[in-house]
DNA sequence: CCTGATGCTTCCGCAATTCAAAACCGTCTC
DNA sequence: GAGACGGTTTTGAATTGCGGAAGCATCAGG
């Protein structure tokens, strides 16, 4: 998915450290050097300029490399200044506290969903969404709800980075059934998650709207069927939707997703 | 080769990024210029490439750069992959939910301190509000724990990485001061931090070694000296002591800090 | 032991990318 | 409307990154 336009060298390395990360556990070169586009001695030389960056760590034992806590402490300084998570934290926190319901704070990606901040009523489902998790748009409530709102341009963009794998029976699979119910989205002002991600897991969502109109993010109430029904999520309409605005009246001037044409 | 030696363009874009982050705010290039060692053309460039890359946001109407969200998942990754945190993560609470203290968790990089996890006493979860924060080693608890079980050479290394300035009044201010204190640290165990950083907050920390005996990070208990003395915190010293052997004990193999030399 | 296989590391000539001076453009100020 | 200021683009030179091929380690089986 990282399309590797002639961005040079930096674009390279970050694509290897991406795929360091999405390996999600310490990995030898020879794995790597099987789904890489680059030669042995091209991947070799930028993971040796990574880790010397620290960005990645090196097992000298294991001969493996790992992500490095040099991006945990960039992260700080990000996720304190480019995500709404600052300015959001009490909102959600009233939100949650009030409904007891687990409230996910998400933003807009490369066409994914970012979850910047959470907050559980209980740990019994301990495995739903961790800060700095990402997850695919087209079948979140969080997602459909930023993309049903996204200036077209910039929504079809992101709609062509959706993959619309079938996660379950209710996921969307293609951009046209997507794109209906985006515009069902848009007029209602919210987006119901109705298992399409994970069975057993719905929830409601309302897109985040500076006073310009822009969107921003998107805060949803998560809860599994179990506890809840689609109709009941319903009840919290009025209270998610007052904490969307809260949200969205503070967050003033916020970052256009600077798209390269 | 050396070890200062920079490589290459990716070494700048980085060292770009760490400049911006560091600013705490969204900046202009401007800004970035005064303080840069790039020319203006140069430093274009490189913005440019991060932006795309989305490792910074652009704002278009201020003209203005921050960090960009893409560093908050790629975190996610380096934090649950590189870091002691997911291990450590039930010692912690354990220990904070049974002494009703602030417990901290972190790694050492690049001579500083990085703060992988944190227990409140009154929150459970942790988010990267509070994590991925760095401090300097030479006057934390858990720095001086880390430096003190340090072999040799990388110790010497870290050493002639702190900056050294005076914080308060009981701020080791010279190499040679510490590295007293850092020998009866080693045979005692445990380190304290004397309100060295901070005036009104002290701390008992632990190093977690392997069972190879090699440092992979600190605990500590912290407090302010309106609750504890320094005496009171020895009380604590069973438990901490526990605690940084049970997560030492679980983290069996763990990357060495790869000094390329 | 030797030998072959595997995977990491280094060499080195070629070419592409990066560099930065200078020029250019857009906006804001007086 | 002129001037200043900051951002963007152009361009030739050369640094740098590139990657095929060869060189090492390490390990397993003979």
């Amino acid at each position: 998915m990282n399309v590797v336009t002639s961005d040079g060298t930096v674009a390279k390395a970050l694509s290897v450290l991406d795929q360091v990360t999405a390996m999600g556990r310490p990995v030898r070169m020879r794995e790597l050097l099987e789904t890489s586009e680059f030669p042995k001695p091209t991947l070799y030389r930028l993971l040796q300029t990574l880790t010397n960056q620290r960005m990645l760590s090196y097992d000298k034992e294991q001969q493996t490399y790992a992500p490095g806590i040099r991006l945990v402490s960039l992260a700080h300084s990000a996720w304190s200044q480019a995500s709404l998570a600052p300015i959001a934290a009490p909102h959600i926190s009233a939100l949650g506290a009030s409904l007891r319901e687990a409230i996910h704070l998400a933003q807009l990606d490369n066409g994914q969903v970012v979850f910047v901040d959470k907050r559980q009523a209980s740990n019994r489902f301990a495995t739903l969404a961790r800060t700095g998790q990402v997850a695919p748009a087209y079948c979140t409530g969080v997602g459909k709800a930023i993309l049903a709102h996204l200036p077209k341009e910039e929504q079809a963009q992101a709609l062509r980075q959706q993959a619309f794998l079938k996660y379950t029976d209710a996921t969307h699979t293609s951009a046209e059934t997507l794109l209906r119910e985006l515009e069902q989205i848009h007029s209602e002002g919210v987006a119901f998650d109705r298992e399409e991600h994970e069975v057993g897991i719905i929830s409601i969502a309302a897109p985040i709207l500076t006073n310009t109109g822009r969107v921003v993010g998107a805060v949803s109430i998560a809860t599994a069927t179990n506890r809840h029904t689609l109709d009941g999520l319903n009840a919290f309409r009025p209270a998610l939707l007052d904490c969307a605005a809260l949200i969205g009246a503070e967050a003033q001037s916020w970052q256009s997703p600077s798209v390269p044409s």
